[in-house]
DNA sequence: GCGAAGAAAGTTGTCTGACAAGTAGACAAA
DNA sequence: TTTGTCTACTTGTCAGACAACTTTCTTCGC
């Protein structure tokens, strides 16, 4: 756990943020029900003692979230399907039992993502997923930080699944999770080997890929997440234990 | 009871969609780089001739999005991580080749759900899947849409996935394409067995799950998603094909 | 000349008041 | 009951102002 982020202990308080929150609250938790109307601008800036210009502007924000739709002369009401069209990973979920849920995501999509791509990538696909490996070993060899190249890699995999819907979806969830590589690729990570055998993880996986192995593919991605989680020192459970 | 749920036909024009329509082709584009700083709001309400409420309205989903980020006395700047921490489908992906793409990875997810619900379920969620497949019932009866308590059903085995994330992930997927599940109630989706087809493949599912058997549990939901598409004229290719 | 303190200009955040555009309910007339 | 009108209400937009904060420039002491 190296926590190192300090998100908002010196960010000034935006009134805005904090009505949104107010309101995102009570919408998620049923205060308000679907379909509902909301309280009007003026009631609300009367409520938290703010300007309408601010109410207005959490408003927005929740508009744009699909939480909720406003109808000028009749009305704000709550969407009748929560935030429809977004999926966002919430914030503090990368710490604790949400550490262990987006890994146990991570191993679903990403694992499937690399059967695909052993069955459908392209020679030009393969050839940037091997970039990727080459620029970690040689992050490796010289004690620099791969952990970008990592993240290449694992994104050149899901975009060689064929399914750009995969790849986008990969990379979204890479992204959101990047800290959780740092302690693979940190002096100690590297001393202790850690590095090493991430590295030895993604070979296989490459090279199953290039001989287009889905059922090796398969094992490598699975043994390769599981063993990335292990690092964290999170234990992923899996329904297919026996089989890997 | 009233559905008013007419698709707006004629929707009276909002500046700051507008303003923020255009802002964000311009972001997307490039034509703003990441981490570059915006116009300045007094400048962009010159140039969009509106009013600063109206810039400020616009920039505030932007920021809402992912793609602004603002400090107050230094200005507002494109964000260096474009997005970061929202996934969203992007419209019209719900038809031609976007329906593979995310009838697959629907596939991907909720095959794995199903497996983790059959091992992790609660006597509460595999009551709150029963209930669901109970309103299927009833409406195949009668010969009503059962369209919603189809999208209950697999959203209350995502959430007995244990996983909350896979749960969310599920409902934001199925949500997005509800519209699919409509072929298979309609009047002619019920006459030709359709609907009943599916209430088979949900109780097997559903079979599998109440008696704990991971591997029954992801044939059936595999079976049911691929016949599901099928319903739908989409041919899902599978790494898989032989084992189910 | 140079670094530091301070002034000044510029930018976003918030407030206030106002009017335009659109909606919903009441009420009267047919 | 149905229809049309009216009225109160709500959101959308505008304008101007000030507060809070950041950046840049100026000035002063050395």
């Amino acid at each position: 756990m190296t926590p190192d982020r300090l998100p908002r202990i010196l960010r000034p308080h935006r009134l805005s943020e904090e009505v949104g929150a107010v309101l995102d609250r009570r919408i998620r938790s049923g205060a308000f029900a679907p379909g509902e109307r909301l309280p009007t601008e003026a009631r609300l800036s009367e409520e938290f003692e703010v300007s309408r210009a601010v109410v207005r502007e959490a408003i927005a924000r929740l508009k744009a979230e699909g939480l909720v739709e406003s109808r000028q002369g009749a009305g704000a009401f709550v969407a009748r399907r929560l935030g429809a069209g977004i999926f966002r990973m919430g914030p503090g979920l990368a710490e604790a039992d949400g550490a262990l849920d987006i890994f146990e995501l991570r191993l679903i999509v990403e694992v499937a993502a690399a059967e695909r791509a052993a069955l459908r990538r392209t020679p030009e696909q393969l050839e940037v997923i091997a970039s990727a490996l080459a620029r970690m070993d040689v992050a490796l060899d010289r004690g620099e930080d791969g952990a970008t190249a990592d993240d290449d890699f694992h994104c050149a995999i899901a975009a060689a699944s064929g399914n750009p819907l995969i790849g986008r979806f990969v990379a979204f969830v890479s992204q959101e999770f990047s800290a959780s590589r740092a302690p693979t690729w940190s002096a100690e990570g590297v001393s202790r080997g850690l590095a090493r055998a991430a590295r030895d993880e993604h070979r296989a996986l490459f090279e199953a890929i290039a001989a287009g192995d889905v059922e090796a593919a398969r094992q490598a991605a699975q043994r390769h997440l599981l063993s990335a989680a292990g690092r964290l020192g999170v234990v992923v459970p899996t329904p297919h234990a026996a089989r890997g």
